[in-house]
RNA sequence: UGGGGUGUAGCCAAGUGGCCUAAGGCACCGGAUUUUGAUUCCGGCAUUCGAAGGUUCGAAUCCUUCCACCCCAGCCA
């Protein structure tokens, strides 16, 4: 159940009022492209509505624009909406529409209401007027009824040049509201179209088409983002102006849809635009649409973001009538709690430095059993193994620590965690002089916790059997832009983060990782939320992804 | 500057004339617990609701004026 906001109340009232016996929303993507966060709050609430109040969602393309769409996108959002957790009621496409579409023009065109005009593209937004001027009337405008009927046919047929002819709804040059200056209704196009295929060379246009699908759809309740408010107008006069005896439902008499609109939402530090996204992708900054630095639905699911995290973040960021910039911080709390709950606790190395128990008898190893989940126990326990050589990470180790410091350095002792306490008596240099391994020993009576002499152990390290050990690849992301608002940049290219892909080839695993499954979600302890790479991860070689770091307020006390 | 919108804490966001000396989440700052510097817990964090006037016994909520920001002049959606 979704939090209450203004659009949920004005379905509530809808139906309590009696205006509606059920709500009927709809998603509505142009397939030309991936879906991304932002849409996945315009699939939470229209879904989530409908789901919380009983009533049926669509999922539609909204697919008039055959130079930009493309199966392969179609499908992907299908599959990114299913992902998501949500099912349509039905799955509907535009151009499956186009017969009736034409049929409504048709009958605008005889009512007088529409009209073939033969201005230029150059023309017509000289007609147009500006905000601030009144537009005038096309020449046009004054054809005779059988003439457009004619004229439309024959465009219909492809007697004409792209460009040469538009049908335009016949309105008010004058309006202050621009959408109302005669809009065009279709406009010649000698594409193929990926679902329709060369049947058509006139595409209906946007506003022509949204509001006839909702109606015919049987639509209640049609949302969509703040920059379709002028829009309104045009969506109602068509409606307003066309027949519609029974809608695909078979419902009869006049049921208007009402488009109402809502507040985009912005991620810092992240980029929604369609032709922004394709420039990296095309131009190799990241790998591909569903990069886990990308903020696509596709990215996030690869990157190990859980569908119930995107849904917790859609509820938490709520829907208002203004657009929004949320922090980073938020997505992260959102994964981070999902994960918190359902992760298995497993140890990771990320940056490998090999310790040596010199007391530890060499070929002797043990295993210990631990806990899947501190707090689940029904998640199970593990063993894991443990020797004389052990790997702990190398920012666990610090030649001169500050005071604060609670992890290992020269003369200090820390505790393995689950393991015994350790002691670094010596240090071993390259010819570089950086530190290449550790020379320990062992507490031997420091097992389960304990210490002979009641001594408080502060320090505590995860660590992995070097002689167990599993190698891996994990690839730790950052924000792929250095700046909170990237789009606003004139180059935004030029503030993409250098640092958002580190890549740590030397991992070493707990042996346990090699029965791990590709839907599962690890915490690697003290680091961070991992999962595998749905594409390199192999038999042959691990490959994992960290989804979110854990919180670090030893990170704030460094800085 | 014609039209359409929006302004509540660092970021979201409840609230629609009295129980608001304004929920909740994120962030931040304490402090407790902890074999993850994690989690959990407890406490702090807007005398003020874009600004100024006004109406009212009473206003974030009503009125007036002003200010700031966003959208619209594609044969895109």
């Amino acid at each position: 159940m979704s939090k209450n906001h203004f659009l949920r109340s004005i379905a509530e009232n809808d139906i309590k009022n009696g205006k509606h016996d059920y709500v009927y929303t709809r998603f509505p993507p142009e397939p030309n492209g991936y879906l991304h966060l932002g849409h996945a709050k315009s699939i939470c609430l229209n879904f989530g509505l409908a789901n919380d109040l009983n009533g049926k969602c669509n999922l539609r393309f909204d697919d008039t624009n055959p130079e930009k769409e493309d199966e392969e996108y179609a499908e992907s959002i299908r599959q990114s909406v299913e992902w998501l957790g949500f099912k349509w009621s039905k799955l509907c496409y535009a151009s499956d529409y186009y017969d009736q579409l034409h049929g409504f023009a048709v009958e605008l065109i005889e009512k007088g209401l529409a009209y073939v005009d033969d201005l230029n593209a150059e023309q017509m937004r000289e007609y147009r007027g500006t905000l601030t001027e009144a537009g005038k009337n096309s020449p046009s405008r004054a054809r005779p009824i059988s003439e457009n009927l004619d004229l439309f046919e024959r465009m219909r047929k492809g007697e004409f040049d792209e460009g040469q002819y538009t049908l335009r709804a016949k309105i008010d040059m004058t309006s202050p509201n621009m959408t109302l200056r005669d809009p065009i209704i279709y406009r010649i196009r000698y594409a193929h179209h990926y679902r329709a295929g060369d049947k058509w060379c006139i595409y209906p246009m946007y506003d022509f088409t949204h509001c006839i699908s909702d109606a015919l759809e049987g639509i209640t309740h049609s949302f969509c983002t703040l920059e379709f408010q002028d829009n309104r107008a045009l969506y109602d006069w068509v409606l307003s102006n066309i027949t519609i005896d029974e809608n695909l439902n078979g419902e009869k008499g006049k049921l208007m849809p009402r488009q109402i609109e809502f507040g985009r939402s912005n991620l810092e530090f992240t980029i929604a635009s369609k032709r922004k996204l394709i420039q990296l992708v095309k131009d190799g900054h990241v790998s591909g649409w569903d990069d886990p630095r990308l903020t696509t639905l596709v990215g996030l699911k690869r990157r190990g973001y859980t569908p119930k995290s995107i849904r917790d973040f859609c509820a938490e960021i709520g829907v208002t009538k203004k657009d929004s910039v949320i922090e980073m911080t938020v997505l992260e709390n959102a994964i981070r709690h999902d994960l918190e709950a359902s992760a298995k606790r497993v140890f990771g190395v990320l940056k490998p430095l090999r310790v040596v128990i010199t007391n530890y008898p060499e070929g002797q190893s043990e295993t210990f059993t631990v806990k899947n989940h501190p707090k689940d126990d029904e998640m199970g326990t593990r063993e894991i193994p443990f020797g004389r050589e052990i790997y702990i990470d190398h920012d666990d180790f610090m030649l001169d620590p500050p005071k604060k410091f609670f992890r290992l350095g020269p003369g200090r002792e820390v505790r393995l965690r689950y393991g015994y306490a350790i002691t670094c008596n010596d240090v071993i240099h390259d010819d570089k002089g950086d530190v290449i391994e550790l020379r320990c020993t062992y507490d031997p009576l420091t097992a389960k916790g304990q210490t002979s002499d009641g001594r408080r152990i502060k320090g505590i390290i995860h660590w992995v059997s070097a002689t167990h050990a599993l190698d891996a690849e994990v690839r730790v992301y950052d924000r792929l832009y250095t700046e909170p608002n990237p789009s606003a940049a004139d180059d935004f290219i030029t503030l993409l983060n250098a640092d958002s892909l580190r890549v740590f080839a030397d991992a070493k695993l707990e042996p346990s990782l090699a029965q791990g499954k590709q839907e599962d979600r690890y915490q690697f302890e003290r680091v961070g939320y991992f999962c595998f790479d749905e594409k390199d991860n192999s038999t042959n070689k691990i490959v994992m992804n960290r989804t979110v770091s854990l919180r670090d307020t030893w990170a704030k006390v460094k800085r």
